[in-house]
Formats: structure tokens, C-alpha cells, sequence
RNA sequence: GUGGCUGUAGCUCAGUGGUAGAGUAGUGGAUUGUGGUUCCAUUGGUCGUGGGUUCGAAACCCAUCUGCCACCCCA
């Protein structure tokens, strides 16, 4: 006998977990329909053309590619096998791959369906995508996202909504966060001010690493690649301004946080005055910051300069949430994209849209206990079975409790009490039904409060009231 | 893709070359209408998989797979 195992990164759900999951996905959910979003699907399978090229180079290492069904070797000659080329094996016998993410097949679905989309067009998504990375803490081959977007719209007032999404979702799942906010224009503006305006990636794969490794060896880094040293000096006056993670940790207070933001704005004005693009950059979140100021948010929002996550097609704003009080990845991250749909033959349509990683989310919520006890979809009264008669008696009762929305079952066969209670305790049922040969006789129900124990004898006509007042 | 750690009963783990173990869960009973506490009994393992060293391997060596951790990248 084979021991039974699941693929590499990919994970079982038990009822349980389930029950969590979907309060998580039903939290989203309503937040994304609450704000006009309208629910969509893709198909798991997306065309290889479609999906390569899209994530840059790794991001085409990790696809999961599917083989050609049917005699996928037979189209391939003999010196092809031979080279043992992959990359160029693959074209050969795989057409189809797995999505990697929900923004792409979007943008497909956008340019395929522009005829019957009204613009702007909010879609949310909650669908699982694959990524053929190593696995390890928080970060699977099979994970959920959930995503929504807004396409056909140019306004700061759906990156101002997608951070009030951010903070509701948030508040009502209980997890405290930070949003991270930056935006591609800015760093634009920094690689133009160091006069190395090609090389974006470079500077901001290095800023990034500043609060691990320290700004000696951020400009170490960016000096082995051949930055200037008047560059670095001109880098140096911008990295001055990102405050230390001391301070972030601190004082990450909502009103500091505020004004720490403020003279963050100030200074990379008065530095970056002479770029045009930096210019169009912080007015852009300046803007945002006031209609968010404007509706009201919980949230901390912090202006964060070392952002720098998905430069493959952002190119505004640039979002990132991270939980506080749990050390995990970011839990949820999105941005503008001014042409995603371009490389699918139709311009000029700006998406923005944001991604919630509900696979890290229940990892902090589990780590914070923070999963509500009792789970809605739980059975909340078992009736006991006795045997043939008794049961003839309970199972109109039954449907009864049902008919009036409560969840109920009884137990299928007359075993043994004992394990008919322990049954109810192992599915953490609250409420038991006892109804033997006195009950029927009282045309009645023994009902049993299994937290406390009490019981009480409840006249059948009366029990669906009682259910509904416990 | 690179480097490190790991794998023994459904689960958590002990077992340093000489007969395969505990706790817990499961099942039966103490208790034939009362669970979550207690007591007794009992099921359950090709020691991840394949090879090697040895008279003898769960243990040592090699390979491979899985899980975890770090890097890269990311939700």
C-alpha cells in the first residue's frame, strides 16, 4: 500500500479550517460588494501566451506549465530532445499553464469581453493561483487570492477607496496592520535626480533591503554595480529622509504617523523639485492622503520610500499592508497599473486594484486567535436517536428546526448515548435533543445545553422559539 | 534556483548498532436515558522511500522525496 500524500506546497482543508476560511472569505467578500464590485471568474488553465512574459523572468520560471494532452513528444525532433533545452522544450510540448496571479487573466478577460464591460469596471475575484516556488512559512504553491480592481478610471479616488477597503477589511477580521504606500513615480524621479534614470530595478531592489542591511551596504551594493560615487551622494540626501525603523516602531502612533508623512512630502519636494515625474508622484499622494483624510480610516498609512514591490507593471501607486503584531510577509498589496491591458492589444485603459492573501491572513489570525468561537455553519441542535419509534417522532420535529433556518441533524442510528453525545461534543454542537419514550409521552423534548449542562423539558410546539431566543 | 535542518502509530514525540515505545486520539467496558472529568482493557507501525556498510540498521553512509528555515522573489 502507497502512503497517501498531496503535491509539494499544497494543503487539505478540514471542515474546520474551512469554517475559518470562509470567514475570511465572506469578511472580503462583503467589503468588495459593499464598495460596487462585482464578482468574476477565470479559468484555472490560461493560454501559456497569455501568462508568460507578464512577471518578468523568475515570474516565468514559476509557472506551472501543463503538458499537451495526447501525443505531446510526437511534433518534437530527435536533435531538440537531444539539445535538453527546457526553456525551448517547453514551447514545444506545453501550451496551457495554471495563473500565476488574478491580474492578468483580468486584463485578458478585459481585453476579450471590452464589448459587453462598461467602464469603469469594478470586478472582485477569489479564486486560488499557483506558483512553482520553494514552500515555507506563509507561502504555498496553491494559495488564495482576492483580489478587486478598478479599470477604465484614471481618478485618486479609487486608490482612496482601495485603502478605506483595506481598513474595513481589516477592522472586521480584528487584525491590527499598517498600510504601506508609495508610489512608482517617485522612485521614477529618484533615479532621474542620481542621473541614472534606466536603472530603476537596480536603485530600488537596493533601497529596499535599507532597514536589513543598513545604508553602508545598500550604497556597497549599488557601487559593485557600477553607480557613481556622486550618484551614491545624491542617493545618500534621499535615503536620509526615510526614517529609521527604530523610530517606525517606537512611534507608529496615528497622528505621528500623519506628520511623519508630511515632512517626508516636504522634504522629497524641496530634493526632487526639478522632476517632473517626482512632481506628478507625490501630488498623486498627496491626493490620495486628503480623500482618505476626507472619509475617515483607522489605519495607519505610512509613506514608505523602500516599497518597491510588482516595478514589472506598476506605475502609480503602490500598496502594501503588513500585519503588526504577527511576523509574516505582506498580507495584502496592490497598485496602479496605467497599461496592463496594452500588451493584449488594447491602450490606454489604467487599472488599480489591490490583492488579499487570505492563505497569510488566517495564518495571523490563527496565530492571534482570532477566528470566531462559534462558526456559523455549525449544526446547532443534534437530536439523540433511540430507535425506530423515537426517531419516527424527531425527524418532523426535524425538519421543523430546519424550516425555520436552524442548523440541525440527528443522529442516523440508535448507538450507544454516550457516543452519540461524544459526537456532539467533538462537532462542538451546543444543543442537544433528548427525546426518549417519557418525552413523546409529555409531547415534548428534553433539551440539553451542552456548555453549561442544564436541560429542560420544551414542548415541541415551543422548541423553534426556544432555538431562536438561546 | 542556492544553502541548512527534518521524517518513528491518525496526531505530538521518546528511542546513540542487538526483541518497536509513551502520551493522546480511536474502539470496547466500568455506566442497557446523558458528553466534555476518572479508571480498566484493546486496535494500530515495511521506523518517508531506494540502495550501501555490518553477523545484525529506526540509528551509520549515499541518493531521492516531504516538511521546516534562510537567500532570491513574493500573497
Amino acid at each position: 500500500m502507497q502512503k497517501p500524500s498531496i503535491p509539494k506546497g499544497t494543503r487539505d482543508f478540514s471542515p474546520e479550517e474551512m469554517a475559518n476560511r470562509n470567514y475570511i472569505f465572506n469578511t472580503i467578500k462583503s467589503v468588495f460588494q459593499l464598495y460596487g464590485f462585482r464578482q468574476i471568474e477565470t479559468p484555472a488553465q490560461e493560454n501559456l501566451s497569455t501568462l508568460m512574459g507578464k512577471y518578468g523572468e523568475e515570474g516565468d520560471k514559476l509557472l506551472f506549465k501543463i503538458l499537451n494532452s495526447g501525443d505531446f513528444a510526437g511534433g518534437v525532433a530527435d536533435e531538440e530532445w537531444a539539445a535538453k533545452n527546457s526553456v525551448k522544450l517547453t514551447s514545444k510540448i506545453s501550451e496551457k499553464g495554471l495563473r500565476y496571479d488574478l491580474t492578468v487573466p483580468f486584463a485578458r478577460y478585459v481585453v476579450q469581453h471590452r464589448d459587453q464591460i462598461t467602464f469603469p469596471f469594478k470586478r472582485y475575484q477569489i479564486q486560488p493561483v499557483w506558483r512553482a516556488d520553494r514552500p515555507q512559512k506563509g507561502r504555498y504553491r496553491e494559495f488564495y487570492q482576492c483580489d478587486a480592481d478598478v479599470v477604465g478610471s484614471n481618478s485618486l479616488v479609487n486608490e482612496a477607496e482601495l485603502l478605506q477597503m483595506i481598513d474595513e477589511v481589516f477592522h472586521r477580521l480584528g487584525i491590527n496592520v499598517t498600510i504601506k504606500l508609495n508610489n512608482r513615480k517617485i522612485l521614477a524621479g529618484i533615479a532621474e535626480y542620481i542621473g541614472e534614470p534606466d536603472r530603476l530595478i537596480d536603485i530600488t531592489t537596493a533601497i529596499d533591503k535599507l532597514d536589513k542591511i543598513g545604508e553602508e551596504k545598500v550604497l556597497q551594493e549599488l557601487r559593485d554595480k557600477g553607480f557613481q560615487e556622486d550618484a551614491l551622494t545624491e542617493l545618500k540626501s534621499i535615503l536620509f529622509i526615510i526614517p529609521p525603523p527604530s523610530i517606525k516602531k517606537d512611534d507608529s502612533s496615528f497622528d505621528t504617523t500623519w506628520k511623519n508623512n508630511d515632512i517626508i512630502l516636504r522634504q522629497l519636494k524641496a530634493i526632487l523639485m526639478d522632476s517632473e515625474i517626482a512632481n506628478k508622484g507625490l501630488s498623486e499622494i498627496e491626493e490620495i492622503l486628503e480623500i482618505v483624510k476626507l472619509t475617515g480610516i483607522q489605519t495607519n498609512i505610512e509613506l514608505d520610500l523602500t516599497l518597491a514591490r510588482g516595478l514589472n507593471y506598476y506605475t502609480g501607486a503602490i500598496i502594501e499592508v503588513k500585519a503588526n503584531d504577527v511576523q509574516i510577509g505582506s498580507i495584502s498589496g496592490g497598485g496602479r497599473y496605467d497599461n496592463l491591458t496594452g500588451v493584449f492589444g488594447m491602450d490606454g485603459v489604467s487599472g488599480v486594484g489591490i490583492s488579499f492573501g487570505a492563505d497569510r491572513i488566517y495564518d495571523v489570525l490563527n496565530q492571534l486567535n482570532g477566528f470566531p468561537a462559534m462558526s456559523e455553519e455549525n449544526t446547532r441542535l443534534l437530536f439523540i436517536n433511540f430507535g425506530d419509534k423515537e426517531q419516527r417522532f424527531c425527524l418532523p420535529l426535524l425538519k421543523a428546526v430546519r424550516a425555520a433556518g436552524i442548523n440541525a441533524e440527528i443522529f442516523p442510528e440508535a448507538a450507544k448515548i454516550k457516543k452519540q453525545m461524544s459526537y456532539a461534543d467533538s462537532k462542538k454542537i451546543p444543543f442537544v435533543a433528548i427525546v426518549g419514550e417519557n418525552e413523546i409521552n409529555a409531547n415534548a423534548v428534553m433539551l440539553k445545553n451542552m456548555t453549561s449542562g442544564e436541560q429542560q423539558l420544551v414542548p415541541v410546539d415551543e422548541l423553534v422559539d426556544k432555538m431562536n431566543a438561546l
